[in-house]
DNA sequence: CATGAATGAGCCTTCATTCAT
DNA sequence: AATGAATGAAGGCTCATTCAT
């Protein structure tokens, strides 16, 4: 007779993200939490010390989510660099819908001190990671930054532009230049 | 007797767009805004009939400064297509202060169907005039659209992405790549 | 055509220290204030900014009447010694409405120091003050010390005491007691 | 196989007599108490009905400490009444340390009836006990009542009265004037 | 005897908005 | 054009109380 899978705590992180996403820190509101979730404001507290409490745990869950489980599965599969490198876009594509998640951190991190240097570890954290791939295929170290910036470029920007292309699609147009990325 | 150069109604406007780059458009509180400039938020309700009339106009503001205005000067420079491209990335290293408006509009939309479609018609106008210069350098239009859409990435990526580039200074990262997407 | 006699503000004070009387500190609830003053809540942090804002002006406002304005009235009339200490026991049962504020004020001194800082000062002002009257009627040091501690404690404890006195009345044991101590 | 000396339910009592002295009525709450005993407050309602149920039997113990078993103290001590006045001061300063509870229930029954009444019944019967021990060292009752009030508001007063005596302590002021009070 | 979890009422505080002057 | 004062709707947090286990 295991516990449910998602303890009431997670539903509290889940529906925090939720609301994150949709519309930045701000609209975490307990109040709000708790109808979404059929409670009562009340019972919160409980599993949080705080509002913050929660925020902080949020952001810790995001983190994971979005760094060790990501590079976790890139490593998995084996193969060479531009193999994984061709998985970690592919992947990267998967996590559209925590890609919300990942907008608002970005934003709230423009405003908040604490929340800028998770960030920035965070963003340290994939170059790295990019670099050493993008190392094994291309010699110059000026090159390799170049590429892993414009990857991450893409992909942050892809969801903040809202210009249209035409004939094509944009995800079309986000093949054809990854893929000029790797040669 | 020239009148003042700054009205009162400009002064809520500008406040209003410092306290949107700082905090978002939840930050654009009345009582904020008046504390700001000295006021009583009384006023405010002589010049706006409302916040949101507030944040409209501060929209509009923003749309002609940051389109109309580059644009202008951009064409005002004349020249050729790879020249023009210059100076427009030049000019977008220069309105570095207003970024921050940028960026927290671009967030704001996520959340926000009349923003998001105000940013559709800004991106459309900014990509068509893109797309436009770099025709004349490239003639594939598949190419010329990666190369758009590269040049917006990096724009708003730059501010967005925390990471760090070793020796290199992310300015150098960036010229590098914007002289490469100009090749 | 003068402002009315209590200000908007000044009633909230009035308000909060019948509150303190009635029910201690933890009474003095800005949302019960507003309601036995007929306005809402809101209003208050128009006055004050803060409910501990509101607490520390009522002190302001204790200290100030249950002193300079004694000692005032004391000095005011004139007379030797012995006929002002009459005069001050006197009006010392005239502000038995205050006693209530005055009361709740030295419990609320045994649990937040500013306020037991704020009642040694006080207290220290009024020993101060009787010292020097009952100086002038007695040489011994140690005795007028003790009457002064002894007029306080009455005065203080007359209000804690809850036991009965036979036939006579509370008022009249209190009479003899002070007359006692004139002599 | 004795059982604990304090058995759960009285260690619940204690801990609200020690709350109640630190902050008064108001901070004898169920969830602080059951921090402070390392339970969780769902246990409280085993032993105690209703937060009232334990606020009531906390004046029980009270009541048995400080009269009943004070007199029963001094009693056992056998002597004339100058000898049994004079331990029952000794032994008033002893209980020093539950002071902090006799004056939170002074001021707690300024604001509760039932409270005040067993206020009275207390005091009336440790007057009661004292004008009998004064009744046999002077004849004249005003000044037996007198002197009776007296102490009681100097034990009151003693723990109320913020001011200071100079070089003298306030102690030495106090043995001073209870000894004028049997003489 | 006690825990884990929740409810609901109450309080402090913030803020958009209104309105008389 | 703006101030002083207030309203009312939220929202964060605390706490007595309940209840299944």
């Amino acid at each position: 007779m295991p516990a449910p899978t998602r303890t009431p705590r997670d539903r509290w992180l889940d529906e925090g993200l939720r609301a994150l996403a949709a519309g930045g820190p701000d609209a975490v509101r307990v109040e709000a939490l708790a109808q979404a979730l059929g409670v009562t404001k009340g019972g919160f507290y409980w599993h949080f010390s705080d509002r913050s409490a929660l925020l902080v745990e949020m952001l810790d869950r995001w983190e994971h989510m979005m760094v060790d489980a990501v590079i976790e599965r890139v490593e998995s599969g084996g193969g060479n660099a531009r193999l994984r490198l061709r998985r970690l876009f592919g992947l990267a594509a998967t996590v559209d819908d925590q890609m919300g998640i990942e907008l608002a951190v970005r934003d709230w991190g423009r405003r908040d001190a604490h929340v800028a240097e998770r960030l920035r570890r965070v963003d340290n954290r994939r170059m790295a990671y990019m670099r050493g791939l993008f190392g094994e295929l291309f010699a110059d170290p000026a090159d390799v930054e170049m590429r892993c910036l414009m990857v991450m470029s893409l992909f942050v920007g892809n969801h903040h532009i809202a210009a249209e292309h035409g004939r094509r699609t944009r995800s079309a147009v986000m093949k054809d230049t990854l893929r000029w990325l790797l040669s």
